[in-house]
DNA sequence: CTTGACACATCGACCATCGAGGTATTAGGT
DNA sequence: ACCTAATACCTCGATGGTCGATGTGTCAAG
């Protein structure tokens, strides 16, 4: 009841449109805006999201289908401790960064800058 | 015959480890990057991951198994074309950049270009 | 005549993300 | 009273990008 056509091989994405290239921009940087917005001060699941896509004013939008498993990867390996808070009668999990975690975070930021300057370079190169 | 344990759900990734996060940083910048080195003079799919790697700094080094079915999907859609060259007997693809594909590029690049100033504003945050 | 660089290609696995679905509580509008 | 939207959490399947292994072949150097 859906795809009458079958695609081992996926056609042709869109790579003209802005949509494509944000998605796969978001990629692989929701583990790092998460770490990113915990740097600040402790949160829970769904201010992190709200958080992460006003510092990237939008641009990055995980969702909670990410944004919960991460955060209990990160609790795992011991990057956030999380602790159970009642808000006005309502239950939140709020998190925060450890040592360890803030570690990370200085991990992910130093190779990001690198790869940052490539891309900054990329501008010049579209109108010489 | 391999892993005697078997994850359905994998542990923590070693989120302090530089390579971890060039790894998942790799995850979306290849395609971007590919792009990009065509946008200079066509090339063949051996000199792409080449030159990828070196404006790059080492940072981005798409494999082979990369970079072959993502130009055969830029060549599908219009963004290359390719031709056969023969070099001192040997035989290569040589893939140039259409008009298409610089749009896409440019598209590309603005999209990048604003995650980088989210980016960019990390590194203050780190040492305040 | 063997080794390593060049050059192309494919395949299975892994991992990050999304979207849809589910469960609850509270606040506000009518 | 009732319904809806916002808050808040969680899980599952599908999609898509990348890697590493594997395979084929040519050429140059030792």
């Amino acid at each position: 009841m859906k795809a009458p056509t079958l695609d081992p091989v996926p056609p042709c994405p869109d790579f003209l449109s802005r949509a494509y290239w944000n998605g796969t921009i978001k990629m692989s940087l929701s583990k790092f805006f998460i770490l990113r917005v915990l740097h600040d001060r402790p949160m829970h699941g769904y201010e992190i999201a709200q958080e992460v896509q006003r510092i990237t004013s939008g641009c990055c939008s995980p969702t909670e289908g990410t944004i919960y498993p991460v955060l209990k990867q990160y609790e795992e390996g011991g990057f956030v401790t999380s602790r159970t808070e009642v808000v006005s009668g309502r239950e939140r999990r709020v998190y925060t960064l450890t040592r360890k975690g803030r570690q990370a975070f200085r991990v992910a930021v130093a190779a990001w800058l690198e790869v940052t300057a490539a891309l900054l370079a990329c501008e010049e190169v579209i109108e010489p």
